[in-house]
DNA sequence: CTGAATCTGTCACCTGGACGACAATTGCGG
DNA sequence: CCGCAATTGTCGTCCAGGTGACAGATTCAG
């Protein structure tokens, strides 16, 4: 239950989330901040619950999905080490979101609500800033809206997989890029609202056209830009 | 082209997004708002334009909508007198996410993004408030999604009745609640991504069950309890 | 009062993708 | 290197909802 403060620091201050902020405030950060640890498959929080602070991953991965009535399931977002998640909570103070699942062995670090909520009010400064995340998540809805609304299945596909890219795309040679998360494609499936045959059958076509190259749980992408081009809304 | 600065700062005052602002605030804003007069259908600003401000409703109504690639509309938003939008832009300077049109003759009021975001910044304490505001639009676009993922089409129609209830609804006698909109099947087709055959169809069996009861262009809440739980994710 | 525009109800037909099932393949733990 | 679990490919079959088309109803302007 220790905490590695220089782990804690350098997570923080390399994430996305508080890189463009002043070194001051990341020290702050890393000693406000509580260790959380995971066994895979556990559950974090579930939508409608209270929120307890702001999560940061360390190790492991954590999954943001919603659940419909009958149990299906829609996954929303895989965060990665260096990923921060649950912030909607501490700015309008009502419960979550969605659910939050570990995958494999996770650490977190768990910067409490009222912490955090102090350290905002203490420093103004900080506000344009976490204003400028949220509104990239709006706008990060917007395109999902627009693309289940608008595109078939495999403009679904096209579209959620492009977005892989940016979020968890790792450069192989020759302008290929290999999507850095176990994948399996009924995962995929619950990514684009679909089902697992329906996704096994776009895949297969999206590889005849050289769009992409299938693995064993793992998706190749060749032609990133040619994919996007499908998804345009 | 003048601007009655008290009917503007009534606006302000009373509308969802300023009323909870300090006087001060209000009047400040009145003074640096302009007045933009549109005819009917008359485009505002599009998807991907640059932002020029933030938008009040004085008169008329504002259709805030997205297009895809084969010309379909999805009706997102129909602001009434009172409404604000666009603000967006205001807080990562990018551009607009949606299209944007007049509904009938229509006054407006513009506040200058620079002066909104001078306004801002010489005033941090505006910032939460704001903030919320954000988080609201964040948690109706979840909604929307999660509606749209694990809904058939009878209950996306529920869910954006119910909406449309807390939207625009006028209460009438004994709990009935009529939809202060001119509500044609097919716009209700384009708000649930569905085409107008299939949405009167279900409209009927939503009245046949007692929800609703239809009129021409016209949609009264007979059950609005009912409806929310048709709706339930 | 009348004609035009708008809105609604309802067909018959078609199709994308769901559902359920099963075999083939891959990879991993022991 | 063997057996089991996870993943993938592929089939019929079925259905919600799309498409196109048209007739009736309502409203409204002149």
């Amino acid at each position: 239950m220790t905490i590695d403060h220089g782990a804690a620091r350098a997570l923080i201050a390399s994430s996305e989330w508080f890189r463009e902020l002043p070194p001051a405030v990341v020290s702050r950060l890393g000693r406000l901040a509580r260790l959380r640890q995971l066994d895979d498959g556990t559950r974090l929080f579930a939508q409608g619950d209270e929120a307890d602070g702001l999560y940061g991953v360390l190790r492991g991965q954590v999954r943001i999905s919603s659940q419909g009535a009958d149990g299906r399931e829609l996954l929303v977002h895989v965060f990665e080490p260096g990923g921060w998640f649950g912030e909607i909570s501490m700015f309008d103070d009502l419960p979550r979101t969605h659910d939050a699942a570990a995958q494999g062995a996770t650490d977190l670090l768990l910067i409490p609500k009222r912490a955090f909520r102090a350290l905002l009010e203490a420093d103004p400064d900080l506000y344009p800033h976490f204003m400028r995340m949220l509104c990239r998540k709006l706008r990060r809805s917007f395109g999902y809206i627009e693309s289940a609304a608008f595109l078939p299945l495999r403009g679904r596909l096209a579209y959620r997989l492009a977005e892989l890219v940016e979020l968890h795309g790792r450069h192989g040679e020759n302008g290929c890029i290999v999507i850095g998360l176990h994948l399996p494609q009924d995962e995929l499936a619950r990514m684009v609202s679909a089902t697992r045959p329906s996704v096994s059958r776009e895949l297969k076509a999206l590889e005849a056209d050289g769009f992409i190259a299938l693995g064993y749980g793992q998706i190749t992408v060749l032609d990133p830009v040619g994919l996007s081009a499908l998804a345009a809304a």
